[in-house]
DNA sequence: CTGAAAGCGCTAACAC
DNA sequence: GTGTTAGCGCTTTCAG
């Protein structure tokens, strides 16, 4: 039933030769014989000769693996990341290991040490919502395996690596330049959680773009989200509608909000967008469908996920062939798909 | 810069005790003294021993990696699937290697020899639409790796595995059966393409539930997606409207197609479910918040993935301790999940 | 052009 | 309780 797996030593004993010039032929080494590489190449094919990476790797120091760990992915913007990280890794002959820390700091320290023990060659991380602490990180450093960081990074204490995110401000601020230029003056802003960066800085570009089109600062007009859920959009939405002065426009950290203020528009008889304009980000499949088509921010995932493993690809080289290497942060460009939940001309 | 890895050596050499020794300390072997014990475990802390599972692997023959193969990750359903199989398989110290055949036969052959050159412990297979030819999955049993098909399985050529799929049959069935209970009798059905599994067996519990309700069957009625997108839903949707006897009811394959198909049926004016009403089979999660609120067939996706590594981790650990092991096919049911567009009592 | 031999880090008999 | 030893399958000097 279990037939061994096939060896070098297996083919050098069939053929009568060594397994270092097995080894060789299979690589394809110059100076071995075509004579004998044939022979070689024909014999594995015919026994389904397997390498094994294991034994490989344990000799030449590198597993051809690298790790991924993210927070959640099921999700359709992290899912396409995943896809753009196993493009170019695949391309380049590395097999992916993936982790979900599902936002737990303990998981993703348990995570970051699965990866270390199984020796891959470098990380792509994308760090959960209450991680502050990188010694797990830096560990990686410390033994030589680069991390590149991307969407959630490091805010602090973590120069010594490349990453690769989005420009939240700037998507932002063209939003909220956009629901101005509609002709809306009281926009509300349904913000992330506090802590996270992308949160923060899609909130700096909306203040922004306040201030650049000389439109006052109303902090009612401000939620903050905690679950950052459709309930919450709902419930934001009722507020911001039931003020003295009601809001003409919402941007939504998030479509999944967005889509909430949404429905609760819509239920309550409110006109999209002449009443209150409506605008999300991030881009969801689905906000395209609904009825009215929603304005979002479109990230570059998959995009991000091939620049990220570009960059981490090129530092293992550098690293092995020890030549220097300048860590990059590289910022993505977003991009605002205007639809009819914002737009008044049709 | 790029300090060596600890090994058991290491740690041996700095106690002065045998690397055999330090070993058995770490595993927790019964016949080692506490206070040795104590002593390496605090030193392997303190200098941040990671044990090379590589080399553990290339001794004990076994990886502690499972391989994944699934045609596409970005999607809810795959995405879903994968975090059940990562949350088993974590649990029980295995890791995850994921591969994407992006529905390409070739693709998923030399992901197969990947993992194979991987030494993974089992696989978890979702095979691609035009896989036919299975030898690529033969060789797994051939080198004693458990193999268990989830979701697009075999249509045949491969009794000895374990399968986990969904109840497409009954899915359709009942979605079909409530169609007919709001008195819907010109049901239209957009089916998937003649080959997938899946979809045959969701047009049979289509036909099935006409002729148990004694409505005959209408070919006129029945199209087949080619590219399952919401422009086929669409387009497919006009049709049926435009029979001389037209679809008062439609159920999609999938729910992409069945939206297509509401939004067209909503941009031509008619009243859903009144004059159409129309399900699909997946429920997304956008189904469930567009306008009208689309009927659905809920898929246990997580499950799925849960279910199929627990069958693998089964066979694996039979395989390994020679005890006898009966392969199992687990049929998943579905919820039809029914909302506005079908229903006519709110 | 090819072979011999050493060793990557770990585990598991087998000794004592 | 602990040490000795061999070897997992591969790559890579170093010889020839």
């Amino acid at each position: 039933m279990h037939k061994r797996q096939i060896t070098l030593a297996d083919l050098a004993k069939e053929l009568g030769i060594s397994t270092a010039t097995v080894s060789r032929a299979l690589k394809d080494y110059p100076d071995i014989s075509v004579e004998t590489k044939q022979k070689v190449i024909a014999l594995a094919e015919k026994l389904h000769y397997r390498p094994n990476t294991l034994a490989a790797g344990l000799r030449k120091r590198e597993s051809k693996i690298i790790g991924v760990i993210i927070p959640d992915i099921v999700s359709h913007f992290f899912s396409s990341v995943i896809n753009g990280i196993m493009e170019i890794a695949y391309q380049e002959g590395y097999r992916v290991m993936v982790c979900q820390s599902n936002e737990s700091f303990e998981k993703e320290v348990a995570d970051a040490q699965a990866l270390l023990a199984s020796r891959v060659d470098g990380v792509l991380v994308s760090i959960a919502h209450q991680t502050d602490d990188f010694d797990h990180f830096h560990e990686f450093a410390d033994m030589g395996v680069p991390v590149v960081f991307f969407d959630k990074i490091p805010l602090k204490d973590f120069d010594e690596a490349s990453k690769v995110v989005v420009d939240d401000f700037m998507g932002a601020y063209n939003t909220v330049e956009h629901l101005i230029l509609q002709g809306c003056r009281r926009i509300a802003h349904f913000r992330g959680p506090v802590i996270a960066y992308t949160s923060l800085n899609r909130f700096e570009g909306y203040k922004k773009a306040l201030q650049d089109y000389g439109i006052p600062y109303d902090e009612l007009l401000v939620l903050a989200c905690e679950t950052i859920s459709m309930e919450e959009g709902r419930q934001f939405c009722k507020t911001v509608l039931s003020l003295p002065q009601p809001a003409d426009a919402i941007f939504a950290v998030t479509d999944m909000v967005a889509l909430g203020a949404l429905v609760e528009a819509r239920d309550s008889g409110k006109k999209i967008p002449e009443d209150i304009a409506i605008a999300g980000f991030s881009d969801w499949q689905v906000s395209s469908i609904i009825d009215p088509p929603l304005t979002s921010v479109a990230q570059p995932s998959k995009e991000m996920g091939q620049i990220a493993t570009r960059l981490l690809l090129r530092e293992i080289n550098a690293f092995k062939n020890n030549i220097p290497f300048a860590f990059e942060t590289v910022v993505l460009k977003t991009e605002l798909r205007i639809r009819d939940s914002s737009s008044l001309k049709k």
